[in-house]
DNA sequence: AGGCCGTACTG
DNA sequence: CAGTACG
DNA sequence: GCCT
C-alpha cells in the first residue's frame, strides 16, 4: 500500500515573519547560489531563539540565506547554538537546563561565547582557523553521549558548535567587549558574516578533518551516512506550501504512475526525487539546478524543468488517457491482485469490477477484496481508527488486563486519515506463544462472534507466527475496514514500533544503513555481526544487539532519534 | 554493471 | 516456489 | 529512475 499522503506535522523551523504587517506576509529570503550554502545541513539554534531584535533577526535570514535551518526548540539535531554577546556561557546553560553542553571544537577562540572556559587539558587554542574550516567555532559533542557502543562499527556523530553572535544590531559593527578576533579583514561584519566569509574561503563543506589534536580524536558528521533518508527529518509537509509545491505535485503524479505500474525502482527514484526537492527552499526551474540536488538525475531534472516551462508533463498526460494502463490500475487496487494478477485478467479481456465478479476466477482474498473495493480503497478518519483500537482494547482487556495495545502506523505518525488500521500487541512479561494462543484462539474468535471482525485475510499458521490480516467494521457501520495486528513479546517491542510506525521509506532507509554497517534491521530487532553470501544471502542470523528500546536501536545505529511524525519520507 | 529492506502469508 | 502484502 |  502506498504510504498515505502525509499528514500535517509541524516543522520545527520556525516562520521569519514580518514585523507586524497584516496577513501572514513572510519576509523574502534569498538563498545564495547552491553551490555557495555554506550552512548547508547545518541546524541554527539562537540565544535568545526570537527574531524580535533587529539585529538578531538579520543574523537569522542571512543564516538560512546561507543554507542553516533555524531550529525552533533545542534539539538533538542542531549542530550550532549562536549566543547574543548580551549572554554568556552559564546563562544560556541554565536556560537549556543542561549541566554542560558537549563541545566538539574549542579550538577557535574568534566565537568563543562569554564565560565559556576550555577543559584545561585541551589547550589547542593556538590555531586561528583551519583553512579547511567550514563551520564555526567551538564544536559540541553530541548531546546523548551516553549511546552505548553497540556496534563493532562505530562512525560519528553530529558535532554541536557554539558561536556567540554581536548584538550589535543594525549597524553591523562589532559591540566592544569580545575578544578580538584575530584577523577581521572587514570592520562591517559580525561574527556571522565572518564565518560565512571564512568559510566561503575554504573548501566547500565536504572537508573532512580527522585531525587528532592530543590523541583526542575529533569527527564530524559521517557524510556518507547523512545521505541516507532516515537521517533527516521528514513531515512530508512542506511540500504543499514550498517553492516548488506544483512541480512536486505532478512528480507525484509520476510517482504514483510507477507504483502502480509495479515498476518499483522509477518509482522509488520519484519518490526519492521528491523528497529531495521538497526540502529545497528555492524554486527549482532548470534541468542545471535540478541535477545539483542529491536524488534528482538527469532525468527527472529534465522532466522538472519541463513541468515548470509547460505546467505538466506530456508523459503523463499521456499515460492517464492509456486505456489497458487504467484496466491494471484499476485491477491492482484489490486486495489481493498485484501486477501479475492484474495482467492476466487483463489479458483475458477483463476491463471492469464487474467482468471479474462474473467470469475471473479468483481467490477468496481477491473476493473480498472486490466486494469491499470501496471500502478498503476509502481513508479511514482518525477518530475511527480509534473505535476500531478502542473496541479490540476493550476485548483483550476483558480476556487478560495485562495486555497493552498500541496503535501504528500512519496514525502513530500523527496522520489526521489511515488507509488501515494497525495494532501492535504485547503483554509485559508474557512469551510469544501465550500472545499468541490468547489472540487467535480466544480474542480473534470473540470479536469474530461479535460481528467486529468480518473477515480473515491472512493468518498465522508457523510456529513463531506474529501476525493477523483482516477487516472489520463498527457496529453501527457497514464498512469494513482493513486492519492488521502484530503480536509482540515484550523484548521485541521497539523494533516492533520501529517497523510498525514507518513509514515504508523510513523503513528501508534505515535496514539499507543497518546492512552497509554490516547489520540488519527487522521487525525483531537490531542485529550485528550478519555474515552475508556472495549474493548476500545471509549465513548467520548474526547476533542480538538491540530489540526491545526504540530509541536504543536509533542510537546503535547512530542515527539522531526522530519521534514519528518525522518518519514521512 | 549492479544494487536498490527484510520479512510473512497464500495458493 | 512466485506473488502479494506489511511498515 | 538514481547512485556507486
Amino acid at each position: 500500500m502506498p504510504p498515505s499522503s502525509a499528514p500535517p506535522a509541524s516543522s520545527a523551523i520556525p516562520m521569519i515573519k514580518n514585523k507586524k504587517g497584516k496577513g501572514k506576509q513572510v519576509v523574502e529570503i534569498k538563498l545564495v547560489p547552491e553551490d555557495q550554502r555554506i550552512f548547508q545541513g547545518l541546524h541554527f539554534y539562537f540565544f535568545p531563539n526570537s527574531d524580535t531584535h533587529p539585529g538578531r533577526r538579520q543574523r537569522i535570514i542571512k543564516a538560512i540565506e546561507y543554507g542553516a535551518s533555524w531550529q525552533d526548540k533545542f534539539n538533538d539535531t542542531v549542530t550550532h547554538i549562536i549566543v547574543d554577546r548580551d549572554y554568556d556561557f552559564e546563562q544560556l546553560l541554565k536556560y537549556l537546563k543542561l549541566k554542560e553542553l558537549p563541545l566538539v571544537d574549542t579550538s577557535t577562540i574568534e566565537f568563543r561565547v562569554k564565560g565559556y572556559e576550555p577543559p584545561a587539558s585541551s589547550a589547542t587554542i593556538a590555531q586561528p582557523i583551519p583553512s579547511q574550516a567550514s563551520e564555526v567555532s567551538l564544536q559540541l559533542k553530541p548531546v546523548k553521549r551516553k549511546a552505548v557502543v553497540l556496534s563493532s562499527q562505530v562512525t560519528s556523530e553530529a558535532s554541536l558548535n557554539l558561536v556567540s553572535s554581536s548584538a550589535a544590531s543594525l549597524s553591523n559593527s562589532p559591540a566592544p567587549g569580545v575578544p578580538d578576533p584575530q584577523q577581521v579583514p572587514n570592520k562591517d561584519e559580525d561574527e556571522l558574516d565572518t564565518a560565512i566569509r571564512q568559510a566561503k574561503e575554504s573548501h566547500p563543506l565536504a572537508s573532512d578533518d580527522e585531525d587528532d589534536v592530543e590523541g583526542h580524536k575529533r569527527r564530524k558528521t559521517n557524510n556518507w551516512q547523512d545521505k541516507f533518508q532516515c537521517m533527516h527529518k521528514h513531515t512530508g509537509k512542506s511540500g504543499d506550501q514550498g517553492p516548488n509545491a506544483h512541480t512536486l505535485v505532478v512528480l507525484q503524479e509520476l510517482a504514483d504512475h510507477y507504483d502502480q505500474i509495479r515498476d518499483q525502482w522509477r518509482c522509488k527514484s520519484y519518490r526519492q526525487a521528491i523528497s529531495a526537492l521538497r526540502k529545497q527552499t528555492i524554486k527549482i526551474s532548470t534541468k542545471e539546478a535540478a541535477m545539483r540536488v542529491y536524488g534528482i538525475g538527469s532525468s527527472i531534472a529534465e522532466k522538472i524543468e519541463e513541468i515548470v516551462r509547460t505546467t505538466h508533463l506530456r508523459k503523463l498526460d499521456f499515460a492517464k488517457l492509456d486505456e489497458r494502463q487504467q484496466i491494471l490500475n484499476r485491477f491492482m487496487k484489490i486486495y489481493g491482485v498485484g501486477l501479475h494478477a492484474a495482467e492476466n485478467f487483463a489479458s483475458a479481456g477483463y476491463k471492469t469490477i464487474d467482468d471479474l465478479l462474473q467470469k475471473a476466477e479468483l481467490t477468496d482474498n481477491q473476493r473480498i477484496g472486490i466486494d469491499h473495493y470501496d471500502d478498503f480503497n476509502s481513508r479511514v478518519p482518525r477518530a475511527e481508527v480509534e473505535k476500531h483500537a478502542g473496541i479490540v482494547k476493550k476485548a483483550l482487556k476483558g480476556l487478560d488486563k495485562n495486555y497493552i495495545v498500541n496503535t501504528m502506523g500512519s496514525y502513530r505518525r500523527g496522520a489526521q486519515d489511515s488507509g488501515d488500521i494497525d495494532l501492535l500487541i504485547t503483554k509485559p512479561g508474557a512469551s510469544i506463544d501465550e500472545i499468541r494462543t490468547t489472540v487467535m484462539d480466544r480474542l480473534v474468535p470473540l470479536l469474530t462472534k461479535h460481528k467486529f471482525l468480518v473477515a480473515a485475510l491472512a493468518q498465522t499458521s508457523q510456529a513463531d507466527g506474529t501476525k493477523w490480516h483482516g477487516a472489520s467494521c463498527l457496529p453501527d457501520s457497514s464498512t469494513w475496514r482493513r486492519i492488521d495486528l502484530l503480536l509482540v513479546p515484550e523484548e521485541e517491542l521497539g523494533a516492533a514500533l520501529l517497523y510498525f510506525t514507518g513509514n515504508d521509506i523510513f523503513n528501508r532507509s534505515m535496514r539499507l544503513l543497518a546492512s552497509k554497517k554490516g547489520m540488519r534491521l527487522n521487525q525483531r530487532g537490531l542485529y550485528k555481526d550478519v555474515l552475508r553470501d556472495y549474493g548476500r544471502e545471509k549465513l548467520s542470523e548474526g547476533t542480538l544487539v538491540e530489540g526491545k528500546d526504540e530509541r536504543k536501536i536509533f542510537e546503535a545505529l547512530d542515527v539522531p532519534w526522530r519521534p514519528p511524525e518525522h518518519r514521512i519520507c
